[in-house]
DNA sequence: TTACCCGTCTGGAGCGACTCCAGGTCAAGC
DNA sequence: GCTTGACCTGGAGTCGCTCCAGACGGGTAA
């Protein structure tokens, strides 16, 4: 499978997948005798993994950690887990500040809608 | 009321609060005879707001937008309110985003836990 | 009174995470 | 054989901060 397929099926841009290879994000990607790059379905499994990582606040430094240890096989499993379950830890804590901005958001047009109803 | 209180009563970082005046976001801030910023209960009012929104994903384009149309008075009531409206659509995704990533998170972690039962 | 902090100021450089562009290669279709 | 289109690389540009150097001014302490 070529880039722009690639791109399709994880959601990153061929310009992200690209520029995620050359971050080491990506386990360098095999090349056909073309010179262009071939996706596995291992290597679409992982961007759409990355995709989701990075959409819902991951730092890139945090993703070159997580690539690094599943470059290592399975002896980094748990490590692994472990940055997954700090992620969800994040991915709490960003419902909370949407949860808290909605509140403000409701107030502010709850004061527009009052302010509406009595033109000056 | 000076920056480090506005910035500690905002959110925002000190730095972040002088760029957002020099974008435009803020409408320029009275200075004391010393030449020092002076913030009004509004002013912070405004930065929080501008905090939440920031921290949500509102990108700087539509805030400027938005800081355009406070300035304008209550004439741009109508528009401000829809600015918001269109704000809280963003946080549906969002959230829909974070419960997406979520699922996939738990599906990874699973995966890795099975791996963990029965190592190789 | 002089010395030294402290918080503030400005302008500008640096950074993270892309995004876009110029200029080039190659395969396929007309 | 020529164009088209997907791909390549290296590098510049962008957004939204963040940090830094160098200067100023007020308050305390020796």
């Amino acid at each position: 499978m070529r880039i722009s397929e690639a791109s399709a099926m994880s959601g990153l841009s061929v310009d992200t997948i690209r520029y995620y290879e050359k971050s080491g994000l990506v386990p360098a990607i095999e090349r056909g005798s073309d010179g262009l790059r071939r996706f596995s379905p291992e290597n679409i499994e992982w961007l759409v993994l990355l995709y989701w990582l990075r959409k819902t606040g991951m730092p890139m430094k945090e993703m070159r950690r997580f690539a690094a240890l599943y470059r290592e096989g399975e002896d980094s499993i748990a490590e692994r887990k472990a940055v997954l379950l700090k992620h969800e830890e994040r991915l709490r804590r960003r419902r909370a500040d949407l949860d808290r901005c909605s509140e403000v958001l409701a107030y502010k047009i709850a004061t527009y809608r009052k302010i509406e109803g009595e033109p000056s």
